[in-house]
DNA sequence: TATTTTACTGAATATATATACAGTATAATA
DNA sequence: TATTATACTGTATATATATTCAGTAAAATA
């Protein structure tokens, strides 16, 4: 029963950027004004469907009583939950480490801003993930972890070698990292003889072109 | 003539703690309630005071018009200006304008993200520019001009048909819109018999996976 | 199929609210 | 010393605003 509907959703938006450019919240009128409404009872009937879904409470019989729930309403409304990530260069060879030689410089960025959270962003080099999208430059998300299933990009290490593939466990012992490029073949690591290790995983990418 | 008095740093305060517990600013009564006056007037003066003096602003003949300037704590402290940027869907046919309702939502993006500034996002649909690393459901920041130039990746229209090409003009009358993808042909315009028009310009890329 | 939910228009109204006007008093400034 | 700014009380009012009531219509759901 929390499911917004899109236009609630318009409406909820619509709010926050009100919020954002006056400092506080819209009247019933002011929505209308935003939405297209020619009446306010329309305003009216989405903010208490809004209300009763939790997105926003309503103070009653105050005028512009409106704020959203969730986080601080002020936050919320200018997405203040920025943070600054870290670019680290994807040297040929080594672990992309947070340590300090490796970052090529650090960006704001919301941390909502790919749906999962993420730790830092990563430089591509190469072209073998291609055919996913993934050109050489961009900057991928990456989030640390090692858990990851079959068909997530990973960023993984063999020995000191850093690399962006598809990741796919088809044996026990067996590890394959597949590029996305006709050009390049697959990796196939025998987990008893080779040591692999799985810096993260692919959240989201971004291009600046 | 910018000292503030401390009472009227008083009423500001009581006006930063009302938004941040109730997520709009107070009445003129409100005020009264929280300093302990007993004439609205005494409010409506400290505000025209914090006014004149430039803390806050007052919007004219709304309610609860309170503004508090310079008050975008973050960006203050960082520097950092962030703006929301509406997300278009990339319809088949229509213009990708900023009516609401082709818009999908509204998120919020360091301004300078791109190096360059950008008005909106386009939600991508089909496979024309994948050699490009333009995938399908990617956001492509959208800076609205005119003015491109040969290679340029650009958001043209042909009628009511919205597409995403590069952008090449090797005669004076004639526009070839060259897709990144070798399933798709090239459009050739001749602007002597049919109209074309540049929506902007392709800035950057976000990918959420 | 009947019912509920969503998505509106349009009108009416009680009240919440900004805001002007009339005073009083003290401290700061010119 | 005259003037201005600060800091209030108290009253009044036009209007901004929330909110209810009466409808219509389409889509989703049971």
């Amino acid at each position: 029963m929390k499911d917004i509907t899109p236009q609630q959703n318009k409406v909820l938006d619509c709010i926050k950027v009100y919020i954002k450019e006056t400092g506080f919240p819209p009247t019933r009128s002011d929505i209308c004004k935003e939405m297209g409404f020619k009446s306010p009872n329309s305003a009216e009937t989405h903010l208490r469907a809004l209300e009763k879904k939790g997105f926003i409470s309503i103070a009653s019989g105050a005028s512009r009583g409106i704020s959203i729930i969730g986080e601080d309403s002020y936050k919320e409304s200018n997405n203040i939950e920025t943070d600054n990530y870290p670019i680290i260069g994807l040297v040929a060879a080594g672990s992309p480490t947070l340590a300090s030689e490796n970052i090529e410089k650090q960006v704001s960025c919301p941390s909502n801003f790919f749906g999962s959270s993420f730790d830092y962003f990563l430089r591509v080099k190469g072209l073998s993930m291609k055919d996913a999208g993934i050109m050489e430059d961009d900057l991928i998300a990456v989030k640390k972890t090692h858990e990851v299933r079959d068909g997530d990009i990973v960023i993984a290490r063999i020995d000191d070698e850093v690399t962006v593939k598809y990741f796919k466990k088809p044996a026990q012992d067996t590890v394959i990292l597949e590029p996305a490029n006709d050009d390049f073949s697959n990796i196939e690591i025998d987990l008893k003889s080779e040591d692999l290790f799985i810096e993260g995983k692919y959240i989201g990418l971004i291009r600046e072109s």
